[in-house]
DNA sequence: TATGAATGAGACTTCATTCAT
DNA sequence: GATGAATGAAGTCTCATTCAT
């Protein structure tokens, strides 16, 4: 993990349907892998082998190994910002905070469940690749700046930078306990998740009253 | 990252007051080389270079490289162990939790700040590599029983499952922020720190009323 | 480049004025590539989008990239004979040998310099490849045959071996200090086209006499 | 052959006896496999193997393919270089200028004859790819440089700029004779030989009256 | 017949590990 | 015991060629 930044991101987006889909399940592939030995150990050829393509047809969508994580990244945030866009919206600044708070917990809870690459990409995009680091792909910032306009309309006063520093905690925190909610049963998964709620819910009132 | 577990965990422990010297270099050198490129990224021959001695020498104390991996961790280890030593012991208890959770990670934050190899490891350990995750050596499973120990005596009542679930919950969130802390700034670092004693006090003093 | 020597020399040749047009498209792509980046380093795709086809295409006229460098150096053959043929006929032979050498030279140049493809088959098809080299395409001895032919005129009493000799001789370096002479500027190219002509001349005068 | 400059020439310098002789190991077998394939389809696993070593050593000594040229073409220039010195010397400049070319000629038919890898080197320094073109390692022309100074010797009064046109003909015109040369039998090579020197001498001839 | 996506052999190169000195 | 040269498996990526549409 020593790349260059590659010129480009993509070498082509699909736009055929077919390509589509192609493109689809060769993320769907890397995401498995990723999730199952960590991106550097992941072998261009084992995503391909997943994907059930060659590794020639791999190389048409993406310049090199790191763009399929970058490509990754950016899914898993369009797909956050979608979970996000549905609470965002009019009526959420209206609901008390705790309800708030549980409902996006609960909806990136299973987004997680159901995105075991997405803990990799939490992980590769934030300490270990100082490639990676260095990126502009920071998933959880761009997370956190989802979060800080929700904050704005609860508290539009509110200093940006504490805002800033707020939301990135919480996405820091809700990230963590969602990983490690995973490493066990899903009591343990539910449990956390709790935790999760509780700890944050408690951090945030004093920031937010009703 | 797809070694075999190893047989023996280390070839030798060294006795000698000189080998001694050596393996911590070797375990210093290693620090340095995994902060800066990532475990992957470290090659052996770089962790050689860096104690200033030779490839044959680092082999001659571990038997492959995750054993490095697993020497480090279990540094890291000891020192969190002596450094929650300096606080549990008698009147640790006494303290209001406050301070105590206060002390504890400001003593922390001057840990990671000075050994930035800990970050790769905590990282590592918990989700990179299942060859990893697999072994024994989670660096965070292992603080989190010694926090354990701490909140029995404050609350010796507690349900034990309850008190595995809390610690572990504290010793995650501890533990990113410390990482997210050093991702900018000094005056940034400073700022998370508060927070994160905000925000984990915030969510104990339920549980341990002072 | 150690194809094996392919069945067919070409798929098909072109009859239909369409397919005559596209195939000299592809042999005028195939020689912008080539002489910008050799032989190997062209990839058939390349030649294809440089002539505004599809790869499909290309295959369609070519069983391989070795016939594409084959049909390249026929046709650069056939120019090369046509330019010959405006000399040898009738009077050629009554010029002092000194013009013709000229004439026949600035022809070269000429030809040379317009097609900076021409380079690239010289080069390849004597000394890089030996599948090339094994192949009856050698075009320098082709061309060496032509002049043979003004030799016969000029001198039929000459030993055929001898002037097979000479002419092989003249070849050779009129080839090669073309080739020097497009490595610098414009002043750099004259310059050495006139040593090439005062060398030449010098060479032959002994051998033909006015 | 599309390789960036790479960063140093040779990873290192051999200064033990074994490893200057491995490295010179390498060298003829990069010039074998050179000489029968090209360099562009000489895979550096082939060049390995013929020096019957590891892949791992060659790459201690070459940092890529591209270097193992370079390394080659400074090898023979040396090797031309002491060539030449034998006859730069005092006397030379005294000899009649027929005597020392074809002295000169002599020895470098001999040196290109024992070394095949030289035929490649030339062509491909010159011609074939515009990265190798693109660099220092211009062979021919650091041969011409030797020739100059002979002239020097012989007309200190000429141009340098011509004189640095005639070095350059020459140098090509008996590169391309001497290869030309080598592609048929012995009786072949002496024929050519004897022709090259006639040519040369009657060019440089007027250049040089003695 | 034309297209260009797909295939996969094979090239270059790295680096964990061994072992002769 | 120490050294570091040597080994070679394995990874990333390219590109000639095929073939489904």
């Amino acid at each position: 993990m020593k790349e260059q930044p590659n010129q480009e991101r993509l070498r082509r987006f699909p736009q055929q349907a077919r390509s589509q889909k192609r493109f689809n399940q060769l993320l769907d592939a890397a995401a498995e892998v990723f999730a199952e030995v960590g991106y550097e150990a992941a072998t261009t050829n084992a995503i391909a082998a997943h994907a059930k393509t060659s590794i020639g047809a791999l190389y048409r969508f993406f310049p090199d190994k790191l763009a399929i994580f970058h490509a990754l990244a950016a899914r898993y945030l369009n797909q956050i910002g979608e979970l996000f866009a549905a609470f965002q919206v009019s009526e959420a600044a209206k609901l008390p905070l705790s309800s708030y708070i549980s409902q996006v917990l609960d909806a990136f809870d299973q987004f997680v469940t159901a995105n075991p690459g997405y803990r990799v990409v939490f992980v590769q995009s934030r300490f270990v690749s100082p490639d990676i680091l260095a990126m502009d792909a920071n998933l959880n910032r761009q997370v956190a700046h989802q979060l800080e306009a929700f904050f704005a309309l609860r508290n539009p006063e509110q200093d940006p930078q504490e805002r800033e520093l707020i939301a990135a905690v919480c996405v820091e925190v809700a990230s963590v306990l969602e990983i490690l909610s995973l490493t066990r049963d899903q009591n343990f998964q539910k449990q956390v998740l709790a935790e999760t709620k509780n700890l944050l819910i408690g951090y945030l009132q004093p920031y937010f009253p009703d």
